[in-house]
DNA sequence: CTCATAATTCGCCAATTATCGAAATTTCAG
DNA sequence: CTGAAATTTCGATAATTGGCGAATTATGAG
């Protein structure tokens, strides 16, 4: 029941919603992209992955100085996680805030944008 | 995503859980059998109640002094609800404190049980 | 009509949680 | 080695949320 609690406690906050689904389109991300997106301070985007990787919704890579977060949805990851990730991309892919959050996306990842987003 | 968050901000509190899972086993319930089994204030209880209404999760009947609510699974609700339902029965009812809570539900139920069950 | 019961609404307090900034950690570039 | 960048941890604060009791509403029993 815990492990079930801290997965919909992960999935109740709108900005962990929000890396869910920037993961979803881009596979692998690293944080500084994610705190771009968010426009939170770096310390706050921290806490998000946190939970969202206590849940089990995500998983961590790192490389260098650089820590790559994506979706645990292996053919290994608990099923119960799968069906998550699954249910809340049929909610929301449609939603207009994570439509501009891919577009934001695009601009962060082009190397030439060293700007965030004005959001 | 405002609908969605408030769906996902219902399922993300332990006793409100617990209330879809008892619909889940008794089709439809009356308040004061809910006050019992989570053995909260009514007033408490009633904020549950509502906040599950408002995301969509149950619907309310009403019977003279008794209100009945049920789930939101007719072939008319959002198919999202339907999947969340359907998804946290599969997460945890074989949980041991839900496996409990229907044990209690039917002491609660059986006419003879003036009193709660004692937790 | 009057009273008791079922349920809700409201106001308050306690607990939790989201957020930030500062400090610590790790790693690479120079 | 030294310094800068990426990330996390920690401590404080503000906002949100869960819980209760008192007051309110609605309904039926006597």
């Amino acid at each position: 029941m815990l492990t079930f609690m801290n997965l919909t406690k992960a999935l109740s906050d709108e900005n962990r919603v929000r890396i869910l689904l920037a993961l979803s389109v881009k596979e692998e991300l690293c944080v500084c992209h994610l705190n771009d997106l968010l426009g939170l301070a770096p310390s706050t985007v921290s806490k998000h992955l946190f939970l969202l990787k206590n849940a089990g919704l995500i998983t961590a890579r790192k490389d260098g100085r650089w820590i790559y977060y994506r979706l645990n949805n292996d053919r290994e990851a608990p099923s119960l996680i799968g069906k998550a990730l699954e249910w809340i991309a049929d909610a929301i892919s449609d939603d207009p805030l994570i439509q501009a959050d891919r577009e934001c996306l695009e601009k962060i990842l082009s190397a030439a944008a060293q700007t965030a987003c004005g959001r």
